[in-house]
DNA sequence: GAGCTGATTCGAGATTCGTCAAGACAGGGA
DNA sequence: TCCCTGTCTTGACGAATCTCGAATCAGCTC
């Protein structure tokens, strides 16, 4: 990640309407998948929300936050960079993390009801 | 799925406030990283959608679709079902499979961005 | 009851994932 | 310049996942 290449992210790849209205194709599934599967596991889908719930988190924060080794976390992070949720920035010695509120945003409409009185 | 104990189901363990309110405990992360990991898988993903976008789909349908033999589909379902996303019935000779509009509204609300401005 | 259709479960093989230890890289301070 | 701190990458291993064929279960029709 200390490349900032990683800014072409497969987000603008799909745009869906929600699930509950019309199937996906493979592709659009594809696309997307990749991004549930991020938030898949424990320790990824606590690290986003540490990551969203602020503006900036330190690896070394986050690192402390977990009884798990430091390249542990530092794969975990790489996988939701990959999935495009969040993104990264090197300032000085620690590496910062951001969400993608886009990323999150579209993931939420993809899973809205469009019938908000089903229970 | 014959049994239809499977009733109870993880949903109501979990109820969190959205990612990027407060972060989450690790045991809630652990409740709800399964639905997430659910939908992690392409085949699933798609499967979620055919089943969302309509009341009720026979199996038999959804395997047509996929070219895939009937016991991975049927193992695609059961992820689906153990996570709490589908509810399934059977009904004379064949199974029919209904989504659970609970737990995407809970999916939803937890990607929910606070800040719709954010791009 | 016998036979048929549809769906699930079981068992096995190949692939992917989660984790750690060891090494490499980036940046600051003496 | 050299060393130290902090983070990432690589390589490896056990565990979980995905897929299929074969066998089993559920229910209908004759």
């Amino acid at each position: 990640m200390s490349k900032q290449r990683e800014s072409v992210l497969p987000i603008a790849a799909a745009c869906c309407p929600p699930l509950a209205v019309a199937p996906l194709s493979g592709e659009q599934a594809a696309d997307l998948a990749p991004m549930f599967k991020a938030l898949g596991d424990p320790v990824r889908l606590r690290l986003m929300s540490m990551i969203a719930s602020t503006d900036e988190v330190c690896v070394c924060d986050l690192t402390d936050a977990f009884d798990l080794s430091g390249p542990t976390i530092s794969h975990h992070l790489r996988v939701l960079r990959e999935a495009g949720l969040v993104d990264s920035e090197r300032r000085a010695t620690w590496v910062w993390y951001r969400a993608r509120p886009q990323a999150l945003k579209q993931l939420a409409g993809l899973l809205d009801i469009a019938t908000p009185a089903a229970v």
